[in-house]
DNA sequence: GATGAATGAGTGTTCATTCAT
DNA sequence: CATGAATGAACACTCATTCAT
């Protein structure tokens, strides 16, 4: 079913997944649907949350809190931009899904907590004035957003992202927040 | 009718938006609606265009080619966060849009003519060498994309938004995209 | 608008005729529509009943009741087949609307008294005892009839119609009504 | 829903048949019927197939090769006028069918196989020199197509269909075909 | 567990028709 | 005369969801 509903939204679109199609998709009865899911809103939501836990598990791997910061979230970088290369359907799920209205609904505390281990490096860099004291909204949108925008250039337009223009796009988020 | 869709859509979302609920909304009949849009896409795309076309207008206000170019940046910068703050639902309309399906019906050239004088600006500083050399995906990715980052978690979330922060962003919008 | 009628019911079909097409077709408002005739029903029917009009013009053009029974009829024969090669969207508007439900709505008599000589011809003959005495509808499913079904032939299917064709199936007709 | 279908088409018309109106004659929800039938289409070609299968079934009964070709051809004559009217709506439901746009979407070839053995018969009479040597389509516009024309004129007009006219309206049928 | 059958409410869209201008 | 603007009602069809089996 996971899978069934990840492929169908990439495929037709958010607003067109309809429970009947993800169903048909997943080669199962719409009724046996709602045994494992409370309704569509459940379905969605847990398919975002599953990803999200899947992609801070990917980032993180092979983390090492004992490298200098800039190595740990270059490798973070790099293995953010790996996973959506190897994984380009999750990656747009979770765009489209950010961005329509059963965003509101996920507990935004819990994706937090998947990504802890990365956002704790932040807060240290913060403390060893190693990167800008500023508001962690304004950090992340240099740190984390300019890869989504980057990878959905990649995956909707013409743009191909070679291993040097990921390193040229770190060392710029890299300027972007460090002191 | 254009201001009945926004409304509608910042309200209800961009799924839940059926033509006959915009159409009550304006206080027309859907059959109405039908005049004056060729349908639904029309209908969707064509408030966008015309959002993108008045954002377009408002960064550009002032606009001052003669000056140094971090400072055509950053009032461009400052007037993005001031049209934001005056029209958050013509804001929050284009960021849903263009996370839907509808987005790949944008004749996406039209878009990028209404912002043409400042992405001449920006060619500029890559040849007088104060911008970085590299693609136009990755430098839009960390001036502008920030902004719509910053500005969501303002109308989405809890996030202050104060003339510092703004100038604070900016500065390190800049750190990453300067030579 | 009656050209437009007629050349719209061939192009889409009866149903999908609609009264904005018709007068799309026209070059006129579906407004200005309205002036000329009633309703939909009234454009529908006068067109049908003109046709019908049109199509008895045709067939009894030199007429010529002194000559022989035979002829005259295969005279009618003939100049039929020939105003349908003519006007095979004509034949087929009358085809379509003869099924449609407005055909209840036509004055039969007004219809008949267009055909007026030629059926005088047939009573003659029956008189004469050159043709069976047999119920007038009957007479015509063996003279009329087997016309529209071969003609339907020739406009639905890959039914050529040669001169020699026709011939023939007068011959049948008549052997099928003669004495 | 074939009840259903078959009653609203002969008692509003074809066009007027709407499928929720077809479903609340069969007592089901729209959505009920589109379980059934992939649309309206599919709901009505499949009404119409049904029945020529129907009618074949019924004009084929008691079929006899070996008896003269008159008589087999007689007593599919009979046969056919017995089927319509015991069943004058869906003999209607058929002639209505076949002059709307519907028609075109039928396998002719489906429905000629039905009706395999008199036209077998046909053939055979062509061969054996009873029967006129022309082509099939105005062969049968003498001996089927009247038979339509007659039972529409009882159907819709106040043509009364006894025993007698129709011995004497398949003699002219005879007439016309035989050599 | 799993599902076939069902549906009320809704979708986007077109209809025939009106009427002030 | 002609029409632009308008609409209530209907269209074919799909939706998320339920429930007896």
């Amino acid at each position: 079913m996971f899978e069934a509903t990840v492929k169908l939204v990439n495929e037709i679109g958010f607003a067109a997944s309809s429970v009947s199609k993800i169903a048909g998709e997943a080669g199962i009865s719409p009724a046996t649907l709602y045994i494992y899911y409370k309704n569509k809103e459940d379905l969605l939501v847990s398919t975002y949350v599953e990803i999200k836990r899947n992609i801070a598990g990917a980032v993180h791997e092979g983390f090492d809190e004992t490298l200098p910061i800039r190595d740990i979230l270059r490798r973070v970088w790099f293995r953010m931009f790996d996973y959506i290369s190897r994984h380009p359907d999750y990656f747009q799920y979770t765009e489209q899904f950010a961005h329509s209205p059963y965003q509101a609904l996920v507990d935004k505390g819990e994706i937090e907590a998947f990504f802890e281990p990365v956002i704790r490096v932040l807060r240290r860099g913060i403390e060893q004035k190693i990167i800008k004291n500023v508001d962690f909204h304004i950090l992340t949108a240099f740190i984390f957003h300019p890869i989504l925008a980057i990878s959905n250039a990649r995956v909707c337009l013409d743009f191909e992202l070679t291993e040097k223009n990921i390193e040229t796009a770190f060392a710029m988020a890299w300027d972007a927040v460090r002191l």
